[in-house]
Order: C-alpha cells, then sequence, then structure tokens
DNA sequence: CTGTTAGCGCCTTCAG
DNA sequence: CTGAAGGCGCTAACAG
C-alpha cells in the first residue's frame, strides 16, 4: 500500500507538497504538480480514510438507521437505503447500513467512534428513543417521517394529509359517489403514527370537499381479518365503485379478495393505492400516488448534511438558531400515465 | 471527545493499561480495571474508530456492491442489503452500502482508502467488471451469485436447478399433467445469465423425470409482451393446469392477465413462483420456493471474511491453497403452509 | 513556491 | 502488574 511518502519520495518532493496537490489548498508550479500526478498515477495511491479521519474529525460517512421489525420485511426500507446511498454519495458522503434489532445501541457505537459523521433515522415513531438518544449525545441527525412537529430534529416527510385528499378529490373527480379508504392498519393509528393521523386528517378533508360518500376504515395487519374487512366493505350498500388505499402491506391479498368477490379491476371496482414504490413495473397497473422516494432521500441528507455543518462550522453563516429545525413536508403527485376509470354507466 | 488519555488520568493510571483493560489482553488487578471501567462509564468514552484502523490496518468494514439498474429498483437488492448487514454484524462487521451507477470506480476508492476490509458484489453477472478489478487489487472479495464455476472467487447462490425441478416435481406430484414453465427474460438467457441457464437446465431435468408436459417459456422485461404471451399460453392446447415462474419482476402483470383471462388462482390455473422474497406478507397467496436470503447472506459474509483472514494471516492454518475459492450452492425449499392444489376434475 | 515538523488517538513493544 | 515511547498516514501551521 502506497503511502503519501512513497509518492512524495518518487516524485522527488516533499510529503506535504503531495497533500497540498490532492487538497488544492495551496499554490502548486505545474511541474510539480504533473510530477506529483504521474507518481500518483504510477503508484495507484489512494489517501488513507483513516489517516485523514483521525486528522480532520470528519468520516464522510453517514449512518442510515433501518428500522426493523421481526419477521416482517418492508420493502420500502430497503429502497431508502439505495436512494439514500445515492444521495449520500450525491453529496461525497459514504453510507454505512444500521439494521441492529436492539435499539439505540449501534448507533450510540457509530456515534461514539466517530465512524459516521451524522445520522438519519427512517420510519421514526412517536417517542421513538433513538431521538432522545441522539439528542443527548448532540450528534448531527435528520429523520425521515416526522415523530411529532416539535420533534426538536430536522425531518422530512411525504404529507400524507395531502396524498390521501389527493387521491379522493382525483376519486370523486372521475364520478365515483362511493369511496373506500382503507386506512393505516389500527395498531398504527393507535400508536399515532404519523402518516396514519394525517391520512385519517387527509380522508375528513377530502369528505368534506367533495361531498362524496367517503367510508373511512382502518386495516388490519393480519391477512385473513383484513381480507374479511375487505368482503364485508364490498358487500356494504350502497356498493364502494372506488377503494383508495393508504395500506399496502397486503395489497395481493386485498386484489385477490376483490377478484375472490367477482368483482374486475377495474371495471367494477376501481383501486387506487397511496404511497407504492416507484419503478415497480410490477406494480404498473393501478392508478396511484407513488412515494417520492428519491425526492425524500435527497432532501433528508440534504438535512443530515446541514446539521454536520452546524455542529462543525458554529454560528458563522445564516444557520438557525440552535433549538429551531428545518423541515421539508413533501408534496403528493398522482402517477403518471394512468388515469382513474369512471364509474360503470357513468356519462 | 473522551480520549483514552482523560480515561487514564480520571482513573489514575497510564494511557496503555486503559488499552489493555479494553483489548484484555493483559492481565488486569481487579482494582484498576473497576477504576477504568468507571472512568469510561463516565466519561462516556468510546474509542476513535479511525485511530483504531490507522494502526491496525483493519476497518472492520465490508463494502456491499449493490448491483443498479437505472429506472428499475428491484426489491430484491434492498432485502439482502439489509440481511447482509445483520450478517455482518454478527461477525462484529459493518456494512456500507456501494451504490454507484459508474461500475467500478467506487469500489477501487473504498478499497484503495482502506475504508472497508473486504467487499461483496452482489448479483454478478458473466465478465463482470468488478470481478477482473477486484481480483486485480488482489482485495477480498466474495460473490453473491456464481458468475461462471471457475470465477476464481468464492460465491453463494442458490441451486437455481434444484429449485425449478423442485418447483416442477411437486406441481406434477400434484397431479397436474400440462405445466407452463416461464423462464426467465430472453434477455437474461441471451447473457447467460447463471440463474436463467441453471433454471432451464432444471426444468429439463424436471420433464425426464416427471413425465409431464412441460413446456418452457421465456418471460420478457416488457409487462406488455410479457402480457400478452401469457395470453397466448393459456389460450394453448391442451390447457395448462399450472404456471411455474422464475421471472417474478412483473407477478402482478402475470396475475392480473390470468384474472383478465377469466381464470382463477388456484382453482383453474396453479400459479407457482420460484425465487420470492421471504417475509413478505402481500405474498403469502401461493405456494412457492422462497428465496433463502438470510441463509444466503449469512453465507456470503462468511465467506468475505475468511478472505479477509487469508489476506490477513497468510497461510497459517488450513486455509485452501491460494487459486482455490471455496463456495456455496444452497438447497431449495418449498415455503410450508401452502400445498399445491391438484387441477379440476383430479382425483 | 516548497520543505520541516508536530500531533490527531490508539496499540504494542519495551523497560521498570 | 504498570508506565513510557514510537509510529500508523495525513494535514496544517510554521519556516524558509
Amino acid at each position: 500500500m502506497a503511502t503519501i511518502k512513497d509518492v512524495a519520495e518518487r516524485a522527488g518532493v516533499a510529503p506535504s507538497t503531495v497533500s497540498y496537490v490532492l487538497s488544492g489548498s495551496r499554490k502548486i508550479s505545474e511541474d510539480t504538480r504533473r510530477a506529483v500526478q504521474a507518481a500518483i498515477a504510477e503508484l495507484g495511491y489512494h489517501p488513507r480514510a483513516s489517516a485523514r479521519t483521525l486528522r480532520s474529525a470528519r468520516s464522510d460517512v453517514l449512518a442510515l438507521a433501518v428500522p426493523r421489525v421481526p419477521g416482517a420485511y418492508r420493502a420500502v426500507d430497503g429502497r431508502f437505503a439505495i436512494d439514500i446511498s445515492d444521495a449520500a454519495r450525491s453529496h461525497g458522503y459514504d453510507l454505512l447500513l444500521m439494521t441492529d434489532l436492539d435499539g439505540v445501541g449501534g448507533l450510540r457505537r457509530v456515534a461514539g467512534s466517530g465512524l459516521a459523521d451524522a445520522t438519519v433515522l427512517m420510519a421514526v415513531e412517536e417517542q421513538d428513543p433513538r431521538i432522545g438518544a441522539m439528542r443527548e449525545l448532540g450528534f448531527p441527525t435528520a429523520l425521515l417521517g416526522r415523530g411529532d412537529d416539535d420533534s426538536a430534529l430536522p425531518w422530512v416527510d411525504l404529507d400524507w394529509e395531502a396524498a390521501v385528499a389527493l387521491a379522493l378529490r382525483e376519486t370523486a373527480a372521475a364520478g365515483h359517489r362511493h369511496i373506500v379508504f382503507l386506512a393505516s392498519a389500527e395498531h398504527e393509528i393507535a400508536a399515532r403514527r404519523g402518516y396514519a393521523v394525517h391520512g385519517l386528517d387527509g380522508a375528513g378533508r377530502a369528505a368534506k370537499e367533495t361531498g362524496a360518500d367517503i367510508r373511512v376504515h382502518p386495516s388490519n395487519g393480519d391477512p385473513d381479518v383484513l381480507r374479511r374487512r375487505v368482503r364485508e366493505l364490498l358487500g356494504s350498500r350502497p356498493a364502494p365503485t372506488a377503494l383508495v388505499v393508504q395500506h399496502l402491506h397486503c395489497l395481493p391479498h386485498l386484489l385477490a379478495e376483490v377478484a375472490a368477490a367477482g368483482l374486475r379491476v377495474p371495471e367494477d371496482l376501481v383501486v387506487v393505492p397511496v404511497g407504492t414504490l416507484p419503478d415497480d413495473l410490477g406494480g404498473r397497473i393501478l392508478p396511484r400516488i407513488e412515494l417520492p422516494v428519491a425526492e425524500m432521500s435527497l432532501a433528508v441528507v440534504e438535512l443530515a448534511v446541514k446539521a454536520i455543518a452546524s455542529a462543525t462550522g458554529g454560528r458563522t453563516d445564516n444557520h438557525p438558531a440552535p433549538g429551531v429545525h428545518p423541515h421539508r413536508l413533501i408534496a403528493p403527485q398522482m402517477a403518471p400515465g394512468i388515469t382513474i376509470e369512471p364509474p360503470k354507466g357513468h356519462p
């Protein structure tokens, strides 16, 4: 493994000169610069990340805390991990994956050891112990999914209220008068998860605005319970002609139940999921509101990087006062290309 | 940020003593050990990863190279990333996510800078340039998915031949005589991807062994083309009563087409996917062979760790000779709990 | 415009 | 059983 010293020797200069060529933080004559760069190329030299980090106290690594539910993998987590990695690279950071099941231990370790410069916390819950831990450590952190609005850490989230309202409005605009909104699962609502609560708010708003018959029902994490509930809803009168769904975990089960009831999608029943993964070829079937994963990933990385700057640079430029944290609510959009079919017999 | 020196001062000992308490590589009297540990706890001390790495030349980090297809996210990649992270932690390693679209640049950087001790390459293709790059660097590497059998790097893969053969055998055993095997997409077969080729082999073997009418057809990456092909296959005579599917990317489209043809699953047509993601509640509908993600992840991390040991420790213990690399073919299993329905009118 | 040097925090010989 | 010292590779402050 070549070191900066080897390069210096080979180029006939001092080690610091090599360093300056690399960092560009000092004027270097064209000749020596070329000699140094030749030596670097010939030796295949790469600066040691550990030495840099030791000196500079910056690792250029972000840690991503992925939430885990034992025995239930959520596709959305993997998707975010990859998009956040891309976003981090675009800011010059690498991404370390924290998947511990044991809560906050791994985060403390990574923060304390200086392995990462900041943390991104995914799918934050109310009362999430990780928030307290990171705040206590004073470690730069950004949240994906808002805990509560004054969680005192920067956060990014899809505007779930607007998303559900938009889906319902568009469905009503297509002519549907009897719509069922299948909200988040009961346990998520009971836990007052942000997306669950705000989704319900959106449904209420849409009901007022459109005047349509919008029946709101919670989902359930158990596929069998959910199927039974869907069966009941489909049998209720007046029969719904559209189903707007926020609980996507069991969407295949839901569709299977619709098919079992002898209903065809979208001729007999329109199904509009809210918060699907983008670029999922297999899912490009239904009119829907996609989770803007790329946009959210970029935003959350930006906030994390800003948090690093605040912690490092002090209050030199126009940072917000300490204690005030930026946040971003992302606006929802209907996925392009598929329109919502009107109900049967609609003009 | 507390250092080892601060701890030493506070405990009234020398820095080296603290280090020994931490590493346990030397006998320390009970009293001083307790004093040191108290000081550590009080100061919230964590050893600096960068300093350790600089000294020891080991970062205790693995890098995972995630394959990218622009505009087409594959859920399986995210799933493996998370499971491999778990597996890495169980071996004392953290996992760095490499998601560059630009080929080998990121890998070279991470290897050269000593950010990681080894690399795991996901979904390796024939002639994958990353294999050559890592071999050239002499950097410890393990492959997930075999390139070709003498790719001269350790690898792990599901036994796709056995998996497809098993699915077809079980389907035939349930009484089905007319089965369609929907293989990988044409472009994957043309590229001679391992899973594609071996899947076809498995179909051939099963046809011989069972004597059933097994029609083999390639899939297509375009959902519309695929749907047309499925329609043709369902209309062919004698009508198939079972569909074994290796190409899962568009499974929802496939099921939608089956429903559009007026066929009910599984009453009119049995569908058996091969290589689904485990723990995917939404998918727990069909009889299937799951991708053993956890098992494969553990195996590939083990191989990566062994590769580090070989590179570091030299040939002290019973490592295989250089140039010979271990590999593991994982045996497939039918997912428990769901049985394959017999065809209509079967005794 | 370039060279010399000290030190980031840790581990591991050596000396006591 | 414990302490002192050197160096891992790099950068930035201080010379020239």
